[in-house]
Order: C-alpha cells, then sequence, then structure tokens
RNA sequence: GUGGCUGUAGCUCAGUUGGUUAGAGCGCCUGGUUGUGGUCCAGGAGGUCGCCGGUUCAAAUCCGGUCAGCCACCCCA
C-alpha cells in the first residue's frame, strides 16, 4: 500500500541540519527575551472560534477544528478553531487569570499559529511565532513601547541576520488625520489606514483612487497623500509632524511617537556579547540607522490603538515583515470589563529562518548535533566503546556510539556526510592500552591520546558553532 | 476563493514531428586487498513518466477530466 506522502502546501517541515539552526535562533530569541525579565507561558494550539473572531480577523483566514466523527451537540468546527495569533490568545489568557498575575505582565510565547491562506514562498499556513507583550492594569507607560523595539534590535543583531530595519508609526497620527478631512466611521478610517498601508506596493495613484472612493474630494486625497512625503531623520520628521496643527488625535499620536523614538536607545546593551567575546560595535550608536519613523505603517489587525512595528529585510523586501506588533490598549477588554492595555512585538520565525537559509545568511550544514562520534571496529568490544562515550558525555561533550556492523570506512562516510567534527578510533589492541585515535575531520589530523585525557583533549578540538 | 505556469528516479532536470528494454547529474550501496571519510575510477540498486479516461497499430509525448505543486491577487509573520 502506498499512500500520498506528498507536503501539505504551507505545512512547512526541515531537514535535522536547519532544524538544528532553527533551534540555535530560538535559543538566542529565548534567552534575549528572558534576559528583559519576560517570563514563559503557551497557550493551547485551539481557542473558541467566538474568541479568535472577537477583533475583527478575517473568518476566512481561521481553520476550524473538528472530530472526524462528530457526535450530536458536541462543539464542532464553527465552535473551536486553530488559533491565528498569539495576541488574542494572550488577551483572554490575561482575561482569565488576571487575579493571579503580577502586573506589568511580561511573558515570552514562541509557539506555531495557523492561517488559512494560499501559500507562497515565505508565506505559511502554519508558521512559528516568537512573541513578547507587556500588558498593564489600567495604564501602561510608553516606556514598554520604545523597549520592544530595543529588544527585537538587540536581538537580531545578535542573530546575525544582515541589514533590516525597525519602521515605527502611531495609529493615532493616521487616525487624527484621517478624521481631520470627514473619515469619522471606524470602518472608513480602518479602510483607509490599510489604503495607505499599501502605499509602498501599489503606488500614490491607486492610493488616490481608492481614496476617493471612501467619499474623499481629490483635493483632500492629495493632501493626505502629500502628508507622507514627510522624510528625514526621525528627529526631522518629529519636527515637522509636530509643526502641523491638524486634531488632538493627531496631536497626540505625534506626541506619543516622540516619546517612544526618545527612550528607546537607552534600552540598547551598548555592546554585543557573545560568551566571553565582546563585539566593538557601539550598538546604541548605529540603533537610528535601524529604527526608523515610516508614517504609513499602519498594521492590518483591527486591534492596534497606537504605537505600531513593522520590520524587515533590507535585502529582501520582497519578504514582507519579518516581525510586527504594536500597543492594543482595548484586546483584553474585550473579554473581560476591565483596562489591560498591552503593547508587543512578533517575530515570524518559520519566514525569517526560510529566508536566511534561501540568502545563504544563516548555514545549515551539519546534520550532527554532537560534536562527537565513537566509531566502532570490533563488535566484540562495544561495552569498551560505549564507555569511551560515557566518559566524554560525563565530561560535557555530546557523543553518539556508531551501533550499525559497518566497516570502518562507512562509518567514517556516515561521520562525514552527517557533518561530526571528531571522530574516535580504537582498535582492541589500542583499548587494551589506554589509548585512541582522535580525528579531527576537518584538518584531516589524528593524535593518539590516552582515554583519561580523552575529555580535555576532545574538548579543545570542538569547533565554535556546536558550542 | 480568482488568474497564470507546472507535474518523468530520494533531489534537480533532459526526453527529438507519438515508434523498440525511459535517460543525465547529485545522492545512496558495493568494490579499487594492508583499521581511515571528503577527490578520482568501475559497478549496482531505484521510476506502473501525478491519477482516471479517450484518440491511435503504437502515448511520458495528442485530447478531456481530476488531483497536487509553484507564482500573482487577497491578506499577513
Amino acid at each position: 500500500m502506498s499512500l500520498r506522502i506528498q507536503p501539505i502546501s504551507g505545512f512547512p517541515e526541515f531537514l535535522p541540519e536547519q532544524q538544528i539552526a532553527i533551534n540555535r535562533a530560538v535559543d538566542v530569541i529565548r534567552s534575549t527575551y528572558e534576559s528583559f525579565g519576560f517570563v514563559p507561558i503557551e497557550t493551547p494550539a485551539v481557542e473558541r472560534t467566538e474568541v479568535l473572531l472577537a477583533k475583527g480577523i478575517a473568518e476566512k483566514e481561521v481553520y476550524g477544528l473538528r472530530r472526524i466523527q462528530e457526535e450530536e451537540g458536541e462543539e464542532s468546527a464553527k465552535d473551536l478553531a486553530l488559533r491565528f495569533d498569539l495576541t488574542v490568545p494572550l488577551a483572554r489568557y490575561v482575561a482569565q487569570h488576571y487575579g493571579r498575575l503580577r502586573f506589568p505582565f511580561r511573558r515570552y510565547q514562541i509557539q506555531p499559529v495557523w492561517r488559512g491562506e494560499r501559500a507562497q514562498a515565505g508565506r505559511y499556513r502554519q508558521f512559528v511565532q516568537c512573541d513578547i507583550d507587556v500588558i498593564g492594569d489600567e495604564a501602561l507607560s510608553l516606556e514598554y513601547d520604545a523597549e520592544v523595539p530595543a529588544i527585537i534590535f538587540q536581538l537580531f543583531r545578535r542573530l546575525g541576520i544582515g541589514k533590516f530595519t525597525i519602521r515605527i508609526n502611531n495609529r493615532k497620527i493616521l487616525t487624527g488625520l484621517f478624521q481631520s478631512v470627514g473619515l469619522t466611521e471606524d470602518v472608513a478610517v480602518r479602510a483607509a489606514l490599510n489604503t495607505v498601508d499599501d502605499l509602498e506596493k501599489i503606488g500614490a495613484g491607486k492610493v488616490l483612487h481608492k481614496l476617493g472612493e471612501l467619499g474623499l474630494t481629490g483635493a483632500q486625497a492629495e493632501r493626505i497623500l502629500h502628508f507622507f512625503d514627510t522624510a528625514g531623520s526621525n528627529a526631522e520628521i518629529l519636527t515637522q509632524l509636530k509643526q502641523l496643527e491638524i486634531n488632538a488625535t493627531f496631536a497626540e499620536g505625534v506626541a506619543e511617537l516622540e516619546a517612544v523614538v526618545e527612550a528607546a536607545p537607552d534600552h540598547v546593551l551598548p555592546h554585543l556579547h557573545d560568551g566571553e567575546l565582546v563585539d566593538v560595535t557601539d550598538e546604541r550608536a548605529i540603533f537610528p540607522d535601524y529604527f526608523r519613523i515610516d508614517l504609513s505603517i499602519a498594521r492590518g489587525l483591527d486591534y492596534y490603538t497606537g504605537t505600531v512595528y513593522e520590520t524587515r529585510l533590507d535585502d529582501f523586501p520582497q519578504v514582507g515583515s519579518i516581525c510586527s506588533g504594536g500597543r492594543y490598549d482595548n484586546l483584553v477588554g474585550t473579554f473581560v470589563d476591565k483596562t489591560f492595555p498591552g503593547v508587543g512585538i512578533s517575530i515570524g520565525l518559520t519566514r525569517l529562518m526560510s529566508r536566511l537559509f534561501e540568502a545563504g545568511i544563516v548555514k545549515a550544514e551539519a546534520a550532527a548535533i554532537a560534536p562527537v562520534l565513537v566509531t566502532v571496529q570490533d563488535r566484540a568490544h562495544l561495552p569498551a566503546y560505549k564507555e569511551l562515550a560515557a566518559r566524554l558525555r560525563r565530561a560535557g561533550i555530546a557523543t553518539e556510539v556508531f551501533l550499525d556492523d559497518r566497516k570502518l570506512k562507512a562509518q567514517l562516510r556516515y561521520a562525514d556526510r552527517k557533518g561530526f567534527p571528531i571522530v574516535v578510533i580504537a582498535s582492541p589492541e589500542e583499548l587494551a592500552a589506554g589509548q585512541v585515535v582522535v580525528k579531527n575531520m576537518r584538518y584531516a589530523q589524528e593524535d593518539k591520546v590516552a582515554i583519561a585525557q580523552l575529555g580535555p583533549i576532545v574538548r579543545s578540538l570542538i569547533p565554535v558553532e556546536f558550542g
């Protein structure tokens, strides 16, 4: 019998060498988040559909859940669904547990989400998000809006993903702007937000046309469009914005944006630490080059109320956003009659990693996760070979023993193909003499060493990427 | 969901105007005698040519259907 084994489009899986690289990236993400005091949580893959759709997420993007054989009265596909992001489940989680949480509640969450759209390069139907969010009780300082992009900057610098730009804006600026030309209905404002969000992609002409469809006169649409010509450094843009007298909402957005942009650099560590190595680059000095105001960023999700972020790789703009988020003052309030403003951001890990592999920025070569392979020459002495491995593991060195009955040649080929940097070889005679051969596969160099010295000697040969 | 392109070995692909036992590269296995991989050489395993139906003496090759994949739109990490 042969079943269909083709992959399902949009549901990615990776080879070991890639998964190892992904996991290493997750290690960096997790440790960076934790270094800022975020605590981990996980939430179920499944939520009630009404919870997921409470804040205007498009229904057609959500996967329903049901048993293949449903029974009468059982919760079905229209009642239960796979989560679409990690932010809405977080809001539900906070609404449910707020009595036992400490605020400001800082959590990170690294889990898959599902979206029912057609897959494409860099666009998946299942992908992993790495979120951080801060939720306040009643109030939440704008300092948190400033901290979030600083953390992301530091994290991406540690990951070494090449040049990127975190673009920031404040929705109140755009909302105020649209209100000033007579768009008062939420629906109309939202439509206008989505339109200008596409400015870079669809061009000025189409944006003008779409704004016209929303009821703006030609002059008003031109005025809106002209607003997006505002350019320069962050400070220059802010100066120009402050000179405009639009309305209270607009002014509030500008003030918030200014506060966030000014506070952000203080959250950046001056230098990157990688174990004992310290990069001499002044991270605070280069930060402004990676963190820029972009007035056309609006974000598609409805729940954002103020600050919004969107991050792209400078060399691969067509990939789209790899990390975005923002401020949501009313999301938790959807589920409980209290006020818990929040701000957060999400890294699209699957998209990010798949692009880094493609571009060769991250190398996925070795499929070995242990640096050492102990080969077996004489199966009559298997216990002695196993003891060699145990000795290495006791020394904290991950080690694999080749247990199949194959020739040494085949065992070495296996070591080569899988990418072990170090191989231990020993004949029964050598074992009896308390000695083994340690082979460095990369430099084709061998040394005969005393078994008693195996741990320290092997450790000195382990390449950095094996930790 | 809509439109365009594609569907041949594990992977990337070639297959002349339809004509004998369907090919290449990579990968995999074996060997090239002395415990030693990565290079080279020789040999080998592996395919009902996405699936179903039709035209034909004859179909991977033409036609119809179907399924799947890729790209664009929508939307977004």
